[in-house]
DNA sequence: GTATCTGCAAATTCTTTGCAGACAG
DNA sequence: CTGTCTGCAAAGAATTTGCAGATAC
């Protein structure tokens, strides 16, 4: 088993409380948190932490590829520990951001590397609609 | 031909000078511009136009459909008055947005809302990789 | 004439920065 | 011991809001 401590080492950042508790709670869940909401769940636990230092955080992260963050329109960024390509859906109801998989998401980068002649390096592909949830209420 | 004008009517929309003014510069550029950089073109036509006025328009503008809001994970909302679903494509070097086209949205949106369960309404496609021009230099 | 729109300034929200002290390695 | 990290407060950037006067219709 693979621990919170090794996975900060390996990417060389040195490894504190804060991070361990910012990794381990966005590792924890699909909710895809912003930084104010990641702050605000740790507080409790880790009195002392910072806003900044939540944000110094995930910066790291993204830099070494730890977490990737996510524009879904919300005014904020969001985050997700699954770093994986996969697509998210947004409920534009309830505002809360899913993850889930498609087939042949490499033949489409491969489509739009030809249609554009980029060298494609990554995706962001985010759906809208209403979830089951709020559909049924 | 149909004037920027009936177009404003169309959509109930009071036909101002301001309003003329953005529509038409959105529309005449494949640029995907922030409310900043509109307002920057603007000043030399338009030398009262005000910043606040900008996001006024571009908030009428999308509500009723005439632009759409783009989330490329800039730090600012670009805007684009070609409505129809298309992918965008994000040079991660000099930041240029890109359109084009691709095959198979519409079965690619009903995987999504089979996958899901979502009532599907929408969706931002967009890649990132370095532009031809950026990799030439 | 009336509701909507504009422009200004101030306020708000999200994020970043500078710095001094704390801590990991 | 040294470089990195944290927490604070202040700064910065993007966007929104309130309001009085202006304008479309």
């Amino acid at each position: 088993m693979i621990t919170i401590t090794e996975v900060l080492r390996e990417k060389g950042l040195k490894v504190t409380p804060q991070r361990i508790a910012i990794y381990a709670m966005l590792s924890g869940t699909k909710s895809h948190p912003s930084a104010e909401e990641i702050y605000k769940a740790l507080m409790p636990t880790n009195p002392t932490i910072s806003l900044a230092t939540v944000y110094k955080t995930l910066d790291s992260f993204k830099t070494t590829g730890l977490v990737q963050e996510l524009s879904v329109g919300n005014g904020r960024s969001n985050y997700d520990a699954n770093v994986l390509p996969h697509p998210h859906i947004v409920c534009t109801n309830c505002g809360k951001i899913f993850d889930f998989e498609i087939q042949g998401l490499s033949s489409l980068r491969n489509q739009v590397a030809d249609q554009t002649d980029f060298i494609v390096e990554g995706e962001q592909l985010t759906f809208y609609g209403i979830c089951p949830a709020c559909r049924h209420n």
